[in-house]
DNA sequence: GTCCAAACGGTTTTT
DNA sequence: CCGTTTGGAC
């Protein structure tokens, strides 16, 4: 008699669905995950099985993500299940193993393996260059228009040459697809390629040389895919190739919750998955841990309105299942709806509720002000997700810019960006004169540069403004050898003038920005070298959010995907605003479907609670305009809703938030029943005359006159302003 | 070359 | 309404 192998702990912990996903090895598999059910439970823990039971070495597996974020995340679990750190793993984003495996094959596209990545900014820049020379037309045809398009051909593997006939573009008088071929002209003449075409190359290598294909299919025995509802065409095809070796690949994702459609995902890769990998296993992860049965059935109702969809039901999986209805609350003005909001959290705040389990999410970041605004005025700290991002900083950015143009003698772009920071009197006639030269010369603009110098071209003051900045980054190249990457950047900031520029600034970021700069050092420190440092910079943004004390969290749609909170507030269920009339005017019957599963990610982000508001009145643009409550909340299951307020309609005829203009103008609608809101106003702080005080908009300032809670403040860079008291802090 | 006022445009975002 | 960009005046 053999005895049964003991259950290892990691797989007695998974519900029977979950197991099967885990131990389904081979052959491809998709896992519909929904909301809530252990999606990134059971990619680790197929990813430390294939381990642990010997079916691949670490760096046999292939496990493609996102976002850094998630793929750190991923890295850490398997490690806690292995109990040991792991090494050498083909883990990582999209971009970051595409990068990884075009270092390997650069010559094969015409680079050198020591390519530059562009960001965005040094994209467009580049573009409009491209443009420029071109003789288009700058104003008509914005480059960042010219961009989109590129990016979309990108993103469906489209290269220059072959873009067929259906998915061409009128842009510029229909020289979109030469503009486009000059831009790829143009990086590899610099040696460097943008985020689509990290992708774009390297499925392009494996398509044309059978040899290094050959080579990964050897390599990769297993492939594991995150998030594969939000795939683009390209990353779809780079995985179909790697696939066919094994056959192994496992994508886990929800066509549920695929809401990036506008960036160039295709909700149809994950809807043809059985198509496309025939004899393809389908498991489906229906218990939802999080939330209460309400809140699922609320979440599941809307979403069956849904065609395109493979169809999966949540059912609660909590022992604590039951609980509060889903809150629908119809309020006069979005001014009512945000004190709505403000009251309810302190309420939520008073039984004992975290702040940092609150959150409000909104469809589009101007909504956040209204909020903000009225949680300063509460003082409930709170914390906005998603603004700029570290990396896309302007002083980060530029600080990366001297780094790399002292580095690199032929990064053009990063020179150009920092030549004339601080300003030292080289404009658009100096420039001008470079490039010429440059361009004369076959050589970068550095060497261009060194030459006029030398030669004496440009007026005098130009010239030693320009022979101090290439004097210096020749000094700092040199000492970056000796003394170390972090010490010289620093040095490089100081002697180039830049932190003085930002010491000079009196305006309300500078001190942050200097910050800022202290932190970029900071982080170098946790590399070897500036070309280690560069490279990590150019693919990870950290999204610096250091969740620092209890703060409600305010947030799009968007960026709350993969979070949870045991309160969640949706306000703006409006038509036009949400569904986003933008997005059903460009995309129609497919968008609203999209706009939906965002309606569906929202709700399914609360774990207890989730208040539900609409406003009939709001001021978008500085006009009173009406709107309808949203379709969706007419998708809601009666009976497993409260409704709280009047619905009340609009009486003007219904204008829609970005459709129809304004028909109320800037006068605010004076509500029908007197009295049916209050305005309680806090106790301001007394702030004297002559207070030096700080605001969040508009910096420090000195308090000239004070009344009845409003304040009369002279602002060091904004200048005079009346504001109210509770919107600013005592500087001591 | 720099600075300020008018003009413009204003979903969603990761790498 | 309000922040950003741009074009014209010094």
């Amino acid at each position: 008699m053999t005895a049964t192998p003991p259950l290892p702990e990691y797989l007695s912990r998974l519900n029977p669905e979950q197991r099967a996903a885990v131990e389904t090895l081979d052959g491809p598999l998709l896992v519909l995950a929904g909301a809530g059910t252990g999606k990134t439970r059971v990619l680790t823990t197929r990813f430390a099985h294939l381990l642990m039971t010997g079916r691949a070495q670490p760096h046999q597996v292939l496990a493609v993500t996102f976002t850094n974020k998630a793929a750190r995340e991923m890295r850490e679990r398997v490690g806690a299940i292995l109990q040991r750190p792991v090494e050498g793993l083909w883990l990582g984003t999209f971009h970051a193993l595409a990068a990884r495996m075009l270092r390997r094959h650069a010559e094969l596209v015409g680079l050198r393996p020591d390519f530059t990545i562009l960001d965005t900014d040094d994209q467009t820049r580049l573009l409009k260059q491209v443009m420029d020379a071109a003789g288009v037309d700058l104003k008509r045809w914005p480059p960042a228009g010219l961009m989109g398009v590129i990016q979309r051909w990108k993103d469906r593997g489209l290269a220059p040459g072959k873009i067929p006939v259906a998915e061409s573009s009128d842009y510029a008088n229909n020289r979109a697809e030469a503009l486009y071929a000059s831009y790829q002209a143009r990086l590899a003449a610099l040696n460097a390629c943008d985020f689509g075409d990290l992708l774009l190359h390297v499925t392009e290598i494996l398509r044309n040389h059978p040899e290094v294909l050959e080579r990964y299919h050897r390599l990769f025995r297993y492939i594991l895919v995150d998030e594969y509802q939000d795939t683009n065409l390209v990353q779809y095809m780079w995985l179909r190739l790697l696939a066919q070796g094994h056959r192994n690949i496992c994508c886990v994702g929800d066509d549920d919750q695929s809401i990036y459609s506008w960036r160039g995902a295709e909700i149809e890769n994950i809807l043809r998955f059985e198509k496309d990998f025939p004899g393809a296993v389908i498991v489906r992860l229906e218990s939802n841990y999080r939330s209460t049965r309400p809140i699922l059935a609320a979440a599941s109702h809307l979403i069956s309105r849904n065609q395109g969809r493979l169809g999966k039901t949540l059912r609660a999986g909590r022992r604590d299942a039951d609980g509060e209805q889903v809150c629908i609350v119809s309020l006069w003005d979005s001014e009512e709806e945000a004190r709505s909001v403000g009251e309810r959290i302190e309420q939520a705040q008073r039984k004992g509720t975290s702040l940092s389990e609150i959150a409000i999410l909104v469809r589009a970041g101007f909504q956040t002000r209204s909020f903000e605004e009225r949680l300063i005025t509460l003082g409930i700290p709170y914390r906005v997700f998603g603004g700029a991002k570290f990396y896309e900083r302007q002083e980060i950015r530029d600080a990366i810019a001297y780094f790399r143009a002292t580095v690199s003698a032929s990064d053009d772009l990063a020179f150009e960006r920092i030549v004339n920071v601080p300003k030292r009197g080289l404009g658009d006639t100096a420039l001008t004169s470079l490039h010429v030269a440059a361009r004369e010369q076959g050589v970068p603009l550095r060497i261009a540069a060194e030459r006029m110098v030398e030669g004496g071209a440009l007026r005098p003051k130009p010239r030693a403004a320009l022979r101090e900045l290439l004097e210096g980054m020749a000094r700092w190249r040199e000492a970056m050898e000796r003394e170390g990457h972090v010490v010289v950047a620093a040095r490089l900031l100081e002697e180039s003038g830049y932190t003085e520029m930002w010491k000079n600034d009196r305006s309300a970021e500078a001190p942050g920005r200097l910050d800022n700069l202290k932190e970029l050092l900071r982080a170098m420190a946790d590399f070897p070298d500036m070309a280690a440092f560069l490279e990590h910079i150019a693919l990870v943004m950290e999204n610096d959010d250091k969740a620092e004390g209890e703060k409600v969290s305010l947030m799009t749609l968007h960026a709350a995907k993969g979070l949870e909170f045991d309160m969640v507030f949706l306000p703006g269920w409006e038509e036009g605003l949400f569904p986003s009339q933008r997005s059903l005017d460009e995309g129609g019957a497919k968008s609203l479907e999209e706009e939906r599963r965002l309606a569906y990610v929202g709700i399914t982000r609360a774990r207890k609670c989730c208040v539900i508001s609409h406003a009939a009145n709001r001021r978008i643009y500085g006009n009173w305009t009406s709107s309808i409550p949203s379709r969706f909340l007419d998708e809601l299951p009666e009976g497993e809703v409260t409704r709280e307020g009047a619905e009340r309609r609009p009486i003007p005829v219904p204008s829609s938030v970005f459709g129809g203009g304004p028909l109320l103008g800037t006068r605010r609608p004076r509500l029908i029943e007197a009295g049916a809101w209050e305005v309680e106003s806090r106790p301001t702080p007394e702030i004297a005359v002559g207070s030096r005080v700080f605001h969040q908009k508009f910096g420090y300032g000195t308090v000239t006159a004070s009344e009845e809670g409003r304040l009369d403040i002279e602002f060091e860079k904004a200048g005079t302003k009346r504001v109210m008291a509770g919107f600013v802090e005592l500087v001591h």
